[in-house]
RNA sequence: CGCGGGGUAGAGCAGUAGUAGCUCGCCAGGCUCAUAACCUGGAGGUCGCGGGUGCGAAUCCCGCCCCCGCAACCA
């Protein structure tokens, strides 16, 4: 039954160093693909760096460095996540690679062989801060609402347009199916399709204002805008356009099943103007968006003044990957915003791992490694379907609570049976209750794998060996 | 009429129709294999307010009240 299961994040503008809402997004990621792994399907994994655009130029600029040594110094902060965040992912590509800088290319001829991409000379308002053009009704006091303190940018130029208001239907067609999760998201593009904002958009800047960024096939004086370029990470890491049979795009685009991931506040670009951009390509859209939360601090954005940032990698620093990927996964509503502070974190630390999982693994093995004379036989292959379906669901706060639930019953079995007690009257009957809550113990550090790969790891080879593990998390103080 | 999120036990949260749940804290008891961990029981909730639909509403509909976010970074 393995099938090709693809599945990205978004890629990060790399104008900073990686936060907290990256690591959410990755462990998020990455635990569906590794969800997919165990069950044999043959996953590929995408993330990346997104690195040209206006924004970034000018911020290299201004630090007086070379853009492309700028872009390169943050995409190495990216790529340490794979080790920092214990990350499988198959493909890391940046949008300055030269297969990426060849599909962005290619991707635009095939819009503009569609009739979609036409020249206009237009005048319009642009904010820097979103890298996104800003009708008047969308301003307020003449500026962008979300970046209140730049001013917006008067572009007055001819620049290429994509004729987005062409697939309005199709747009429409297409969100009506299952591909966006939560539905206030799906909701959220729909309005936005039938909506003012739903205008055919810039694709294109002048070079002589703004170098940074992939050149228009055929025209020299122009660069592409970033969004358009950008988006194309899709498909370019799959060797895109690549279209031949043993391709990867064939494989994973073609005939597998695709997943993107991303924020919340993404709707506009990947539920619409990506899927647009495919659809004029005559590629297959998306088949599933998933958005997830963004993460709050003390009820509040994280903001360096109000100094409650919270750095996730000091987290995993401190408590171990597997501590930080436990409470993204179980302690943080995967479509709603969820509060991360330090109290939070170690209250549910203390609770999940080292009085629960923890200690559960410490005195079944301690058990079995005093009287049982052997490893128990165990199995790989278990049926785990409601455990599965609330994976694909994106629900790996439920997901979470049925591996704790398994804990506790196992927490209250030991107690019932008192196997510990049982052992020293009746060796066989003893031993039997041990083997049986080390199988037990097992099928949990398999459940474990998608979400806290090497704790599972941990308590799967403490299994198999019948020898108690190291303790894994000990109590922390506030 | 800005946009969005939210109001469920002392605190923090889950729960989108079918006997109100989790974590922490508190009280009482138990166990001793284990990381002062674990188990059992208990106290504690008009699920913001008022209407409506339903056999049945925290959950759906209408109205109202209150709280939070909406410089920069940004998922």
């Amino acid at each position: 039954m393995s099938r090709p299961f693809y599945i990205t994040t978004t890629l990060p503008y790399v104008n900073d160093k990686p936060h907290v809402g990256h690591a959410l997004e990755f462990v998020q990621a990455d635990a569906l693909a590794r969800s997919r792994r165990l069950r044999d399907d043959e996953v590929f994994f995408n993330t990346g760096t997104d690195e040209h655009g206006q924004k970034i130029y000018d911020k290299a600029v201004k630090e007086g460095r070379d853009v492309k040594e700028y872009v390169d110094f943050y995409a190495e902060r990216f790529t340490a996540l794979k080790e920092k965040l214990n990350l499988s992912y198959d493909a890391f590509i940046r949008t300055t690679d030269e297969k990426h800088i060849q599909a962005a290319q290619e991707i635009w001829k095939r819009c503009e062989a569609a009739g979609d991409i036409y020249k206009k000379n237009y005048k319009t308002k642009y904010c820097v801060g979103c890298e996104l053009e800003k009708t008047d009704s969308e301003l307020v006091e003449g500026k962008c609402p979300i970046h209140l303190n730049l001013e917006l940018q008067i572009v007055d130029e001819e620049n290429y347009f994509f004729k987005l208001s062409k697939y309005k239907d199709a747009l429409l067609a297409y969100l009506a199916g299952d591909v966006v999760t939560p539905l206030a998201r799906k909701n959220d593009a729909i309005n936005f399709v039938n909506g003012d904002g739903f205008q055919d958009f810039s694709i294109s800047r002048l070079k002589e204002k703004m170098s940074w960024g992939i050149p228009v096939p055929g025209d020299e004086s122009q660069v592409m805008y970033v969004w358009f370029d950008a988006l194309t990470n899709y498909i370019s890491t799959l060797d895109w356009p690549n279209e031949s049979a043993d391709s990867n795009f064939t494989k994973y685009w073609m005939n597998g099943e695709t997943l993107q991931v991303a924020g919340k506040d993404q709707v506009r670009m990947q539920s619409i103007m990506w899927q647009a951009m495919l659809l004029s390509a005559n590629v297959p859209p998306t088949q599933h968006v998933f958005y997830h939360g963004f993460i709050t601090s003390g009820g509040q954005k994280m903001s360096k003044s109000l100094g409650n940032v919270l750095d996730p990698f000091d987290y995993a620093e401190e408590f171990g990957i597997d501590a930080v990927r436990y409470f993204f996964l179980r302690h943080v509503h995967p479509f709603e915003d969820s509060d991360f502070t330090r109290e939070r974190f170690v209250e549910s630390y203390n609770a999940g791992l080292a009085n629960g999982l923890g200690n559960l693994a410490s005195r079944v093995m301690k058990m079995a490694e005093e009287h049982l004379t052997e490893p128990v036989v165990v199995a790989e292959k278990e049926d785990f379907t409601d455990y599965f379906a609330l994976l694909d669901a994106f629900k790996f706060n439920e997901a979470s609570d049925l591996i704790w639930q398994k804990i506790a019953e196992c927490d209250a079995l030991i107690q019932e049976s008192q196997p510990f007690k049982v052992v020293k009257d009746d060796a066989e009957k003893g031993r039997a209750l041990i083997a049986d809550l080390a199988v037990r113990l097992y099928t949990i550090g398999r459940m474990l794998n998608p979400l806290m790969p090497s704790t599972s790891q941990i308590i799967k080879d403490a299994v198999k060996a019948n020898k108690k593990p190291e303790n894994m998390f000990s109590r922390r103080e506030a």
